[in-house]
DNA sequence: GTCAAGGTAATTGTCGACAATCGACATCCG
DNA sequence: CGGATGTCGATTGTCGACAATTACCTTGAC
């Protein structure tokens, strides 16, 4: 029999690859390589000490979440965002997490799901409080999203939210701000929170579509500015 | 200047790894490898003469399409499929499915896509009578949904079906059989095609949750009994 | 001065080899 | 005889090197 109650839970044993790609994306993310630019695989190699192997598999891995495009013959290059492009994500997401939400109020474990909801608002006033750590109220915002969509039963949702979260990242820190006021972004999450307590699930779903699609306005509007501002 | 039109279009050249991952694809979802099956760097590289550089990255990008499943230092295996997960599955190509035709119809180029509908649902009949191409019918289904996400007019409608795609291809080869006839399968296209063709954005959603639907029943369904016939 | 052609340097694509890790079998102890 | 431990073969993880392709720069003609 095995120790119902272990000592020692699984070691999580990330291999070079994924701490590579780890790297790339915190870099991406952060601003430390522009859009449009070529990932040399000798560099990062170079850099890193390690062999081009495992940087190769790591950017194949960054492709898949959208921060790398591939192009043969040619390498790896940071993911450059339009507006249009902005606004076809936040469209997408509406999708995927207004349905994520509704099967979570209809067939999710509600119950389980608040307090990790509450947690992480708590988290979102936190950093919001702090107020100059961009990345991490940008990654605090996600997080609180990823839990909707973990809890809605259906992993798919999950696995779609992942493959577009790091995409949205970058294109928040791109805009340089996250909202007017961080502490009424904060707010804006509480009524999500709200309707699922309440297993309403038209409520919810109106809830975050809202919330979303007022992101999606301010994000395109303010990164149309920026194109216009700096033309390419 | 460039030529506008050109005679001749950018040749394809999809490497190597291209290449194997389509053999490979073809090979687990033509049913010659088994679910769960483990995927042979070695082997593999040896049957197709290449090293395993381009198998090991043939692999990873068949990872990303569902068809494999990777385990850090143990390799990669066929993905398996249980009824949940197909109707998990099915769950989500109702929401991708029905949120790009709504798109669709009310900003995509209809008249463009109707054409190319009409010719995919000529070739579904063409299949259909031909009758026992398992794996033509399937993929000329798939062909149909796709043109439908590919009309909507934003990219990452196609982006989630292409990544579905053939996880859906597998689980329907892993039945047998498409439906109870496949006449009747080609002919439960139409009324997607005429609601579209009218510009009835609330009745193309209806008309493709209906087919979805009733495809994720049976599919659900049958998909049980062999589960049960063969416990694993 | 502009454009095309050629050569060259740098980068990616692929390969074979070695090291690290895993699963299974044999072994040892209670 | 049951369970834990040690050992072995096989597979993946990583590496450095060579070949193929690309982009850039130079050269030359008009």
């Amino acid at each position: 029999m095995h120790d119902p109650d272990p000592a020692f839970g699984p070691l999580a044993r990330d291999g070079l690859v994924d701490r590579v790609a780890g790297l790339m994306a915190e870099a991406i993310v952060a601003g430390r390589v522009l859009p449009g630019a070529r990932l040399s695989e000798s560099t990062i190699a170079r850099d890193l000490g390690v062999s081009r192997a495992p940087v190769r598999e790591a950017a194949r891995l960054l492709e898949n979440s959208g921060l790398v495009r591939y192009r043969p013959n040619r390498g790896f290059f940071v993911r450059t965002l339009s507006s249009a492009a902005l606004d076809n994500l936040y469209e997408f997401r509406i999708v995927i997490e207004s349905a994520a939400i509704a099967r979570l109020v209809a067939r999710g474990d509600v119950e389980a799901l608040l307090p990790r909801l509450d947690a992480q608002i708590a988290e979102l006033y936190r950093v919001a409080e702090a107020g100059d750590d961009m990345l991490r109220q940008v990654e605090a915002d996600m997080a609180f999203h990823r839990l909707i969509c973990e809890g809605s039963g259906n992993p798919r949702y999950l696995a779609a939210f992942d493959q577009i979260a790091n995409e949205t990242k970058l294109g928040l820190m791109l805009i340089g701000r996250l909202y007017d006021s961080p502490r009424r972004m904060a707010g804006s999450h509480v009524p999500i929170r709200a309707a699922i307590a309440a297993r309403d699930a038209q409520g919810a779903t109106a809830a975050i579509e809202d919330h979303i699609g007022s992101a999606r306005h301010m994000v395109t509007e303010r990164f149309r500015s920026l194109e216009e501002g700096h033309p390419a």
